[in-house]
RNA sequence: GUGGGUAUAGCUCAGCCGGUUAGAGCGUCAGGUUGUGGCCCUGAAGGCCGAGGGUUCGAGUCCCUCUACUCACCCCA
């Protein structure tokens, strides 16, 4: 067994067992996107490197050492997405869009890559969900988005989630801050670690989630954004916390929540599941107004979210949330010989046209084998066809959990298994 | 990239202070008299004890190296 492949690093089988959670999310999700008026977006699962190196910016961790980037045979570098934003924005400009009536709604879902150490909760190939809205600056629109996110959760049955949001400003109001923010820290050296003594030059905002014990005390007294936002990043966060007060929408104003992508402004939001282990964001996103402009478009403000789907897998099985069973066989066809096995190869496909799930027996296997798998995957009914039912032309029908059994005419077989089992 | 933990059957795990043919439960398959499942009983299949080296008369057990898995950091879904 040593010498078995195994599946790459930080990959995963999704095994039968699981696909039910799956299904319910996949469902719900898109349920969702419908309800709001967001349209289906297609895309590949490569681009151009170039394109995430510019979209996702290349300070970030996702670009410094953590993308799937290969040659292809013509010699182009190309890369497995991160992330969706950058290509849901390539293809919004490609297409034309940006000439369609304003905003452009779009959903997504499909595997992204990060070459990262895998952990609970944390593959290199994963499964997102994305939402985005582009061309609309009204804070309304920042909540609808929110708003999405919180009804998928909430259809999906989820409890106990926490809703944290904060506005990390504009390029007009941002640069002051962090300048604020240096300042403070640099006066405050010996008293932090060695990774934020790193952060103050390379990603400042970065300094106000460290979770190290000994830097908390110098982040609670740290100069707040909220204090610093340009009037008009003030207004659209003001307004945007209007509507959520408004609708009694649980959240948590966290002046020290940060996103670790360039490209966000104003609003950003994180939603945090218990249970699942220290990576419990299930869901994060924020507005990026520069975006669309920075990748060669018109300046077009934009607001999105992408939610982890084996995140709300995990989530569902710790919170032990019940989730819609999947359609499992309701019949199971016993043949106890060649001439009844031809009998039931023919009515099982006139039993499934009409819609009923069925399996049968194969090989040369007992009586007893036969009607121990039908009540191990715990199938309602077995119609039973050997010798005796052959000449008759009537086949036994057993209901397992009662154990009792009805003479059928195999010419009424497909009624009689399609009445039982609505 | 940096730490900690763990590797014995498909799964969950025993295996003492180093001692002879490697164990259990669950699962799978089969049987318990002619064609009837569940409970019970019996049996079978399934292991180079993660890999390599060392100590020893003798290693699943002790030591070293490697690999894989796992949790956490960085960061993120």
């Amino acid at each position: 067994m040593a010498r078995l492949y195994q599946n790459p690093k930080g990959t995963k089988d999704v095994l039968p067992e699981e696909q039910q959670y799956w299904k319910h999310i996949e469902t719900t999700m898109q349920r969702v996107a419908e309800l709001y008026g967001y349209e289906k977006l297609t895309l590949p699962i490569f681009e151009e490197t170039a394109l995430f190196r510019r979209g996702v910016g290349e300070g970030t961790d996702i670009v410094e050492k953590e993308m799937y980037t290969f040659s292809d045979k013509g010699g182009s570098s190309m890369t497995l997405r991160p992330e969706f934003t950058a290509g849901v924005v390539r293809a919004y400009l490609q297409n034309g869009m940006a000439s369609r009536t304003r905003p452009v709604k779009l959903w997504s879902a499909g595997p992204v890559f990060r070459y990262e150490r895998p952990q609970a909760g944390r593959y290199r190939q994963f499964t997102q969900f994305n939402v985005e809205a582009i061309g609309e600056l009204d804070p309304a629109l920042d909540f609808e988005i929110m708003s999405a996110a919180w009804h998928l959760y909430d259809a999906l049955g989820f409890r106990k989630l926490n809703f944290q949001i904060n506005s990390i400003g504009c390029p007009l109001c941002r640069p002051g801050y962090l300048r604020k923010l240096k300042d403070y820290y640099r006066g405050r050296l010996s008293g932090i670690c060695d990774d934020c003594r790193t952060r103050i030059e390379k990603n400042p905002l970065r300094l106000l989630d460290c979770k190290n014990a000994s830097c908390r005390p110098v982040i609670e007294t740290a100069p707040s954004i909220g204090d610093c936002l340009c009037a008009e990043c003030g207004d659209h966060f003001r307004t945007l916390r209007g509507y959520l007060d408004s609708l009694s929408r649980p959240y948590t104003v966290n002046p020290r929540l940060v996103r670790g992508l360039d490209y966000y402004t104003k609003t950003v939001f994180e939603v945090w599941a218990e249970g699942i282990g220290a990576q419990n964001a299930v869901c994060g996103g924020g507005r990026y107004d520069g975006l669309i402009e920075l990748l060669g478009g018109p300046p077009t403000p934009a607001v999105g979210f992408a939610a982890g789907i084996e995140r709300m897998v995990l989530t569902l099985q710790a919170h032990e949330i019940s989730v819609p069973p999947i359609p499992s066989p309701k019949v199971y066809f016993v043949c106890l010989d060649d001439t009844a096995r031809a009998e039931a190869v023919s009515l099982i496909s006139r039993v499934r046209l009409a819609g009923v799930e069925a399996v049968m027996g194969f090989g040369g296997r007992s009586l007893k084998a036969q009607l121990r798998e039908a009540d191990r995957k715990g199938i309602p009914l077995a119609v039973i066809l050997g010798s005796d039912e052959i000449r008759s032309q009537k086949a036994q029908v057993k209901h397992m959990q009662s154990g009792t059994q009805d003479m059928v005419p195999l010419s009424e077989l497909p009624a009689f298994l399609t009445a039982r089992t609505g």
